[in-house]
DNA sequence: TCTCTTGCCGAAACCGGTTTCGGAGGTTTC
DNA sequence: GAAACCTCCGAAACCGGTTTCGGCAAGAGA
């Protein structure tokens, strides 16, 4: 077996790149004091160290990440390991998210390494060994559940981490999330200036902790109009356009169906379209739609889908902050960051023009009409 | 300043790697040699060789990436640079690529680095010093353009690199692609078998290779049919579903227009469910409809979407395999691979209800109906 | 039997950084 | 004025690998 051809860079200008010791040369210092100035030692002169600094600059010093990496164990790499499933593979902001959270680490000179996992333990695998290896200095953890492996995991092997929402136990976490339980509330209390008094509610992916914070809000916003909570007004999980015109159907189908639904997730919301039509009720007048997330898809809906927008670039960007600071050693309690989704004020949701009964009235008649069986 | 506080493993159990000096020590060789053994010089006993092995087998050693970039500036890592809009952002099958790519990646021990940039310029910057910090040894190329400055930018720094898609000069490159010109050529033979005699064309993405292929495709499958071509039958670029609906409605208001159209694009072919529906036309019935990519909406729409779907998953896997072996000193000429888009023969194509003249005919009615200005 | 290869491995330099240690020179203290 | 103490930098070890070089022992050729 003979020797793997080497692949030298063939010939042309080798561009070298300026290592510490060329710094160090040009300086008339030793590398070891090059390195513990650019590092902050408390060893070396402040004039030095301004010295050194301007070197740097001027020759484009880059310290070669993986070098410093043998020693420090740490490469200037963000980890982020995405659940992947069998085929809900589409994530309407994933580029988005990714740009933000690239774009952010690259102006810290930090890079991103990503993988994908096929569930829970195949995830913690992923991390461990990016980890180990020393590909990842720390994670940033998408879709946070209510309890989530992840976090217990990075807790016990000491790896920092921060978290894209919130979690039932927020002990040593840091966060970026956005305020989705603020956001159901103004709904609710957008609905009940319009005139509406039965607000139903479609609630986002089980396990999850959004869901429980946005419907948490949905609550809220009740409580703050004084109407009270029924639960026949609350569905079960959809996050996609087939459950959410399912969940709408099963609540214009009960016995005082409301006149708004407000949605966790807007691919849910689509759904209702669906429904609506089929029912021939017309959204925003019949029915009157709220929802979050601000999928682009929304803005081409007839009529276009009133929700709240959620930056995902931002989010990434934010993410990538936290955790570059949480990794340099800062306190997760200082690490954490709520924003507010942006309200699109569309025009699926209006003044009632039904009310409940002439609501439930045009099911029933759609349903006979129809010869369904429930 | 003070010293950075240097985040020791915080006293726990230390989980010391195996390092090629332990190894070495529990063989009795010197590292120099266990080395040399692992990455087969020529200059080693089989015997020794195979006992290398074997130890580092059963003591779980795993090389440490960056200790050996130092020396060989390959980290196996794998750079991915993709370009996202202002807001373009929303990429159907980015998190199934991305799954493809890490997954044979990581069976291969080799990891993803992923960088975003904001246009081509950007894009080689990232790569460039992606590759200067030797955080990817090589780069995938995706949204081949007919002209790519990535291709000409990475031939020159000599990195290795894959193209997801083909390009007009295509020497010295190695790439995956799917036939989509095939699927065209398919899908014009598809429908004159079943009667249609004028077949559009909405065309894809403005200077992205594919769409010159898939143009060419449908070219191929007219000539097959022995149908002339004519150029009132093709529309421009379309690439989302509201222009796919503008080039729609373009091609019907034609003095003869198509009976059936060919989308390069499924987004694009979206909006022909908009125009149809405006005018009259059931897609399926009145107006056919063959489309390309598979999104997961296809099959939402009424009726279903009849289109051509691409494994994005398996692309991406190819993809990293193909990188990896180019990286490790294959030739390009021998990595190309070309495989064929799956048919999903749904419900938006059928024989043909109207003429192309019943079909002009409604949409002048329509046209007077609407009071629309052309 | 002596030289010349050849096969095979140890020793040591090297890669680009970080970190520890020690000591020269100037200041402070008594 | 000597001892004690800082301040600040050089020297060298170290991290976990790769690669070059040289030399020993066994086999081949003369």
């Amino acid at each position: 077996m003979s020797k793997v051809p080497s692949t030298r860079p063939s010939g042309s200008r080798v561009r070298k790149r300026v290592t510490i010791d060329d710094l160090a040369s040009y300086l008339c210092l030793t590398k070891g004091t090059v390195s513990r100035a650019l590092n902050d030692y408390p060893d070396i002169a402040e004039r030095t160290r301004r010295r050194v600094r301007k070197a740097a600059e001027t020759l484009g010093y880059q310290p070669m990440a993986h070098a410093q990496a043998i020693r420090t164990g740490r490469v200037r790499a963000l980890g982020l390991v995405l659940e992947v499933g069998e085929h809900d593979g589409s994530r309407p902001f994933l580029a988005e998210f990714l740009a933000g959270v690239s774009q952010r680490a690259a102006t810290e000179g930090w890079t991103l390494t990503l993988t994908t996992a096929a569930n829970t333990a195949d995830t913690l695998r992923q991390m461990k060994s990016l980890r180990e290896e020393n590909k990842a200095d720390g994670f940033i953890l998408p879709r946070t559940r209510i309890t989530d492996a992840r976090i217990n995991f990075l807790h016990r092997e000491d790896v920092p981490f921060v978290i894209y929402g919130r979690t039932q136990d927020p002990s040593g976490c840091a966060w970026y999330d956005v305020a989705g339980e603020d956001a159901m509330r103004d709904a609710v209390r957008a609905l009940y200036k319009l005139g509406h008094r039965r607000i139903g509610f479609v609630r986002g992916g089980t396990g999850l902790n959004y869901s429980i914070l946005r419907h948490d809000g949905y609550l809220a916003g009740l409580a703050e109009c004084g109407l009270t909570p029924d639960p026949s007004l609350v569905a079960e999980a959809a996050v996609n356009r087939a459950d959410g015109a399912a969940q709408t159907m099963t609540l214009l189908r009960t016995a005082q169906p409301p006149t708004a639904v407000v949605f966790a997730v807007d691919r849910a919301a689509l759904g209702a379209y669906v429904a609506a039509q089929s029912l021939g009720l017309q959204i925003g007048r019949d029915l009157s739609v709220i929802s979050y997330d601000g999928i682009p898809e929304g803005a081409l809906m007839q009529p276009p889908l009133t929700t709240f927008s959620v930056d995902s670039r931002h989010a990434g960007s934010r993410l990538a902050d936290l955790l570059i600071r949480r990794i340099r050693g800062e306190e997760p309690t200082e690490l954490r960051e709520i924003s507010s989704a942006q309200f699109l004020d569309r025009s699926s949701h209006g003044t009632p023009a039904l009310t409940s009964q002439q609501i439930a009235a045009k099911v029933r008649a759609n349903h006979i009409l129809m010869g369904g069986t429930k």
